[in-house]
DNA sequence: ATTATCTATAGATCTATAGATAATGC
DNA sequence: ATTATCTATAGATCTATAGATAATGC
């Protein structure tokens, strides 16, 4: 009777793609574990799917492991880019994404793991988190709030400096998490260009609060 | 007759360390690869020995890697303490050393793949070249050279920059490697507090010449 | 006599698939 | 009828070692 629209998916492609969910998701805790050799069965099984549906969906396991990496970038970058999306000064949505960013190191330490493990290869990456920082220093630039000579040469200094206070931040869980990444976040700012006052004090204001998010709902109401 | 005096290595000391060593190259070339889950009788193969032998020197592949890894960089840090010796100006060695670094990717591209499969580990390690690093940037600081709040902060910056330009100029083959690392020193040299002048002059001087060595010489004459 | 290395392999482990079962579509 | 998943496993692969061989020490 009532005739799908192609846009809808179907409840098998639901099915499916929940299959695909857990499995990102598994490899997620397994990478963020340090375990980058699980056999294929211990992540199936930490997904609570059976070992034969992992081929129906990936061909190896670092096939696997690089799509839960963008994914969980992703799913980050969304969620940062709704919290700057009523901001209207591009240097203050880039800032405020970085020191969100280093914050994510102590609230949620499986995707800092991941981060940190992956990092450098998420760099090169036009996608997720890197791909917005891009973005949002090209906007400061014509919005004459930074002044970079080459964007590569920018990100360079900029996911490097991020990745390494990531590092930093796991190995001294006594350091004062918020004070270094702000003292970062700072320093990177006038290395795009930004007089001091107005890096000290864009890296001052007030963050929106990171609520946890349930990454990917079991069940739908 | 002779006796042999504690210091000096016999003969059968000699024949295990060239076997230790025969190792830990491979290792590195295994590792530059990217054959991170190479067999272990791959890499024996590679070192021209037994099987068998891998476990008189090491109980895992892990352990082999992380010796090889900090092996290389001793060496390379020991090769730009080497050339940095004569400098006076802290600051000078500091900038000399990060634009050899540079310049390594280019020119000894398994060392730098090795780097880059480490870098943010190698980081954290006070040993090699970040060793070197550090101890340049509290002379600097000592001699007023640089002004710098807290060294674990400049380290993150300096490590990450270095790493990820390691990776842009991988990525990026037809970019011109000197220019692009001399700019990049010259970003981090104002980061630790140097004026824009003092920083662009500095990363002008011409750098000595890095002759290529041979790494383990096999037969000793 | 001692120590290091080598060769060969038992046993453990893992991958990738075949074939059976369950869910969905119509 | 079709598609996705599951269970069970053949065969490939790898690790770690036992036992044999070669080099060194004295």
């Amino acid at each position: 009777m009532a005739q799908r629209s192609t846009d809808a998916p179907s409840r098998q492609e639901r099915r499916k793609a929940r299959t695909r969910a857990a499995l990102m998701q598994a490899a997620q805790s397994v990478i963020a574990a340090g375990r980058l050799n699980a056999p294929i069965l211990e992540i199936t099984q930490a997904a609570d799917v059976g070992m034969g549906s992992f081929y129906n969906h990936f061909d190896s396991r670092e096939q696997l492991f690089q799509a839960a990496l963008e994914d969980a970038l992703e799913r980050h970058a969304i969620r940062f880019d709704e919290l700057s999306a009523g901001l209207d000064d591009p240097a203050h949505a880039f800032a405020q994404s970085f020191r969100l960013t280093g914050r994510i190191h102590r609230r949620e330490p499986a995707l800092s793991q991941l981060m940190l493990t992956y990092g450098l290869a998420m760099a090169a990456v036009d996608k997720g988190l890197a791909r917005r920082a891009r973005r949002d220093i090209d906007h400061a630039v014509r919005a004459g709030r930074f002044s970079v000579r080459d964007t590569d040469l920018a990100m360079v200094m900029v996911v490097g400096a991020g990745l390494c206070l990531g590092r930093l931040l796991r190995d001294q869980p006594e350091r004062d998490s918020d004070a270094s990444t702000d003292h970062v976040a700072q320093v990177v700012l006038r290395m795009l260009g930004m007089p001091d006052n107005d890096a000290s004090e864009i890296c001052q204001y007030p963050l929106p609060c990171l609520v946890d998010r349930t990454p990917h709902p079991e069940g739908h109401s």
